[in-house]
Parts: structure tokens; C-alpha cells; sequence
DNA sequence: ATAAGACTTCAAGTCGGCTTGAAGTCAAGG
DNA sequence: CCTTGACTTCAAGCCGACTTGAAGTCTTAT
């Protein structure tokens, strides 16, 4: 496929493509001339882009997810996303009744209303300056650490 | 409070406590000499903020939700924040299910994980090309598409 | 053979959400 | 009183994720 069709059949512009594969995301098979030359498995991949970025995951750490040094350190950081985004899971949740509350709610004010502060409350838990980006770093070296612990203790 | 403190007390930056402000996010109270003077309550509010944007809401889209128009748009629009919301957490379920099921999988590539690729299919489903920011014109518009339509109805 | 038009590269621009820096003001303690 | 250091303003800078524009190259249809 060219890029055109890649773009038509995905949704996303060419442009994008290009940036993906600037990145590292996506690859092209080859060139006809200039122009990249796709495989129709470019699609899933950028179907796994998409979704992860709205999972709320950068770039980059999409493209941890794909390029595994080992074999085990994908599974791992995968896990440790699905960890992380169940933590999400619960905050939105929380968040999510909040709203609804306050919307039914017939207090002035919604500070005014101890349903709606105890929901705030328990959404905020353990969560308050987070980072713009997710800090990979920290989530990364625990991994790595994990990962040569138990190749240690199987040595 | 002086700015300090509330920066103490919340967790951010007195530059970013600037930021809002000046944002319409937050207000001081007052001055003294050209020092902010905030008033307790600011902390709930930004506290509100910091869990609205860890809910994926811009700062644009949290203020829309503090300074209702009309009584009754804040509680429409905050009611349409909790579907989002909804569709979200929904979406990230199934990606978190996807994750944990491709750490767990043995196929040697997800790809090739019929489970995982369902999963994700589901997860897609009516959202590709999702933008950066949530189109909340389009939201916005509806709302208000709804109050002019009750008002009219009720005159 | 040539012209249109789809592709290419690379640099620069955009947007949201802040942060940083320079230059100035002011309150409080010694 | 005067220094110090926490505050102030305003402009510019930064980051991620793209988009846009200019200038060039290729394919293809006539």
C-alpha cells in the first residue's frame, strides 16, 4: 500500500505517518522511487498506537511497549501499564460519580456538598501534582530492576 | 495565605498558582502591597482543578465547568463530562484487559493473539483519530443547543 | 514528452500547559 | 535605615505531538 491508502484506511494523515515512522512507530517495506511502500500489518500497529495513546500513553512509551530487549521486559512493562491504567480506571471512576453527582445535586455550591467533597476526596488520594507525563523512568528502572533480580537469582 | 503557602498546602508551583490565575481558574482575595493574598478555599478549587485535569479535562474545559452561564448549563455540561468520562473509562477498561491479557499471552507475537486482537477491536470501536483535545465545541454546542431548546419550549 | 499531481524532505510553526529569566517592588528583621 | 529575600510582572522558552510550507522528485495519463 502507499501512503494514501495507509492514511485513507487508517484515518490518520499522511503526515502522521511520516512522524510515526520518523519515531520509530511504524516501518515501511520499502520504497517504489521515493515513496514508502506499506504492509497491510501496518494497519493493527497503528491501531495499537492509536489506542494506547488514548490510554493516555506518550509516544515513546508506546514504542517501549513495541521494541522489547528481551523477551521478558515487553511483558513486564506491559503489565505495569495495564497497572497503571487501572489505577486510572478506579480515579476516573470516582471523578465520573463526582460529576454526576454534582450535576443531580441540589446544594448551591458544590463545595457545599459533603457527597460530593468525599467523592473529590477519594479521587484525589495519592494523586495530586502528577506529572504532565507518566514518570516511565521510575516505572522503567523498577522493571529493569525486577527483571535482573530474578536473572540473578536464576544464575 | 500568601501565595507561598497555598503553593505549601497544594502541591504546585506558586507559577503555576500565577498561571491559573491569571486563567480565571482561581481568584485572591486581595493584595497586600502587590503580594496575593488567597483565601482557604482556594485549595478545594485546585484541588477540583488537579483532579479534573488528571481526568483528562483542559483547563479551558474545568473552567467551563466552574463558571456556569446560566444555572442550568453547568449542570448539563458537567453531566455530559461524567458520559464522557464514561466512554472513557469504558475504552480504557478494554485496553487494560488487552494489556494484561498480552503480558499473560503466549503467543509469540500479540499480533498473533486472536484474544488480544478482539480486545483491541472492541477498545477501537467508533474511535479512531480521536483528537488531542476533546472537541467540547461540539459538546458545548449541543448543550447549548438543548438549553435554547427548553427555554423555547417553556416560553 | 510533458504536465499534473501525488509523493518526498526538512525546517519551522502551532497549541496547551506550564516554567524560566530578567528586572522591579515591597515587608520584615537586624 | 537598609538589606535581603520573597514576592511581582511580562516576555520568552520548552515539551510533546503533530501540521504546514516550500522546494524538489516521481509516476502516470495523455
Amino acid at each position: 500500500m502507499d501512503i494514501a491508502e495507509v492514511a485513507k484506511a487508517s484515518g490518520l494523515p499522511a503526515s502522521t505517518l511520516r512522524f510515526y515512522e520518523g519515531k520509530g512507530l511504524i516501518e515501511s517495506t520499502g520504497r517504489k522511487g521515493l515513496r514508502r511502500i506499506f504492509s497491510a500489518s501496518v494497519l493493527d500497529r497503528l491501531a495499537l498506537i492509536s489506542l494506547g495513546r488514548s490510554a493516555g500513553f506518550s509516544l515513546d512509551e508506546i514504542s517501549e511497549m513495541f521494541t522489547p530487549q528481551g523477551p521478558e521486559i515487553n511483558r513486564a512493562l506491559l503489565s505495569s501499564k495495564a497497572d497503571e491504567l487501572d489505577k486510572k480506571i478506579k480515579e476516573l471512576t470516582y471523578i465520573r460519580d463526582g460529576l454526576r453527582h454534582a450535576a443531580a445535586c441540589k446544594s448551591p455550591s458544590h463545595f457545599e456538598c459533603p457527597k460530593f467533597l468525599q467523592l473529590m476526596r477519594i479521587a484525589g488520594k495519592n494523586r495530586f501534582r502528577q506529572p504532565n507525563k507518566l514518570q516511565s523512568n521510575t516505572l522503567r528502572q523498577e522493571i529493569e530492576k525486577n527483571i535482573t533480580r530474578s536473572k540473578n537469582s536464576s544464575e
